[in-house]
RNA sequence: GUGAGUAUGGCGAAGUGGUUAACGCACCGGAUUGUGGCUCCGGCAUUCGUGGGUUCGAUUCCCACUACUCACCCCA
């Protein structure tokens, strides 16, 4: 244990940083493009807001929640996700005040007691946005556009829009209610996941790989589509008309039911063929009063890190290898340490890279190493040099070598970097 | 929460109820004195996830536990 990771953990170093790095690049550099201004809440609050913003009959707060009482007995719960606290923080501290929307961004950890598997995990990571104070379907048109092109830009291809309206509080309750209805007396014909299902979700039931979609369609049970309310069907067609403007090919999925209480209206997933989800966004128009703000409307997505990652790995084969090193420094006498020190630090603080060998190994195993991080150029530095006053510095592509004054190698680095020969 | 599979050196991976647990990669050292990539030689697991049990004897058989992987559920 004491060497060991916790379950559903990972440690992300080496050659996977690079990739994680890109990501964030990405990601900060789109929210720049579109004006979102980045927001960091804490990766714990209280244990009410989650039950509250996220909804108290979801699967996260039910069993994913990572809970516990602090030494004062505040009951605190690690995020599970990014929105709730995002939300908290804009009615906290009134940015509502603000003149226009808030567009915010977020990206960072969070957590869920799950069982680990592909593309899962208890710490994983998001980033995601939250538009708050706009009820334009404009907005929502926008922010699904940002949502695949942050992922087109990571260079992620071949993703799905899958498009849905989960109605409003006029009108879902009323489809629920007629579909209850209708599937009640024929409950005994549905899989037992989907006769939880009638109770706490019947939208799922949509969704099932169990033959159940064809109770539904024997019993003629109601789309979400046809009972949507007036203002609910304007919307939507108003949020399709602007995606096809804005030429973000899209799918209606009358069947996509987003996990979260909160979702009003529009709600979308992301999905590539290769591994399914990626990210998913919606409306919330009730969650900001559900918090104690003022009423506000608000939509948002998140994309979760991992999955764009592997998903990149599965598209495009592992991230490249980091740059190479500049220059080796090789000591092949004790005696040269402190002009190999005094060599590495004028050149790291030319903006080179520079390493050296720390485990006192012969100059042949140093010239190994120095191959192996494809360092471009090698400094010998022993006693003969300290005599001379001069580095012997190799290239290691060619092989050729001369000397160089101890004070030259950044020079002749920089003659390199523009394209000169040794 | 349900189901399935797997656990052998840094990594990959053979193997058998019984003296010294293959092999490949990586790593370390050497093959001329202070010089890499190729080649050659040598070194590198008192030990086979942990704990029990069966047995004269278990890494190989059984049980439990733990971890990992995958699927379901749900989601990012």
């Amino acid at each position: 244990m004491l060497t060991q990771r916790p379950r559903g953990t990972a440690d992300i170093y080496g050659s996977a940083i690079a990739a994680w790095r890109a990501l964030e690049e990405v990601v900060h550099a789109t929210f720049r493009a579109y004006h979102y201004e980045e927001i960091r809440t804490p990766v714990f609050e209280h244990t009410e807001l989650f039950e509250r913003g996220v909804g108290e009959t979801t699967d996260i707060v039910e069993k994913e929640m990572y809970t516990f009482l602090d030494r004062g007995e505040r009951s605190l719960t690690l995020r599970p996700e990014g929105t709730a606290g995002v939300v908290r923080a804009y009615v906290e501290n009134k940015l509502y005040a603000a003149p226009g929307a808030a567009k915010l961004y977020y990206i960072g950890p969070m957590f869920r007691y799950e069982k680990p598997q592909k593309g899962r995990e208890r710490q994983f990571h998001q980033f995601g946005c939250e538009v708050l104070g706009s009820d334009d379907p404009a907005v929502d048109a926008e922010v699904i556009a940002l949502n695949v092109d942050v992922l087109n830009r990571f260079g992620l291809a071949g993703l799905t829009v899958e498009l849905n309206s989960v109605g409003c509080p006029v009108c879902r309750p009323e489809h629920r209610a007629r579909m209850v209805a209708v599937l009640k007396p024929a409950a005994h014909r549905l899989c037992p996941d989907c006769q939880r299902r009638l109770d706490r979700n019947p939208l799922r039931i949509f969704d099932c790989k169990r033959g159940c979609r064809e109770v539904l369609a024997e019993l003629h049970a109601p789309s979400i589509l046809d009972a949507l309310c007036p203002d609910c069907r304007q919307h939507l067609a108003a949020v399709e008309a602007l995606l096809t403007a804005l030429a973000v090919p899209y799918v209606r999925n009358p069947h996509l039911v987003r996990g979260l209480d909160y979702y009003t209206r529009t709600a979308w997933e992301v999905t590539a063929p290769e591994l399914g989800t990626v990210g998913g966004g919606g409306r919330y128009n009730g969650l900001v009063a559900e918090v104690g703000g003022p009423d506000t409307p608000g939509i948002g997505f998140a994309v979760g890190m991992e999955r764009a990652l592997l998903l990149r790995e599965l598209q495009h084969g592992p991230w490249p290898a980091e740059p190479r090193l500049d220059l080796f420094v090789a000591v092949a006498d004790p005696s040269a340490t402190a002009a190999a020190m005094q060599m590495l630090q004028a050149v790291r603080q030319a903006g080179f890279t520079a390493d050296r060998d720390y485990q006192g190994r012969g100059l042949k195993a140093q010239l190994k190493q120095a191959d192996r991080l494809g360092a471009r150029l090698v400094a010998i530095l022993g006693g003969d040099e300290l005599a001379r006053g001069a580095a012997t510095v190799k290239d290691m592509a060619s092989g050729e070598q001369r000397d160089v004054p101890m004070d030259g190698v950044v020079d002749l680095l920089r003659r390199l970097a523009d394209g000169a020969q040794i």
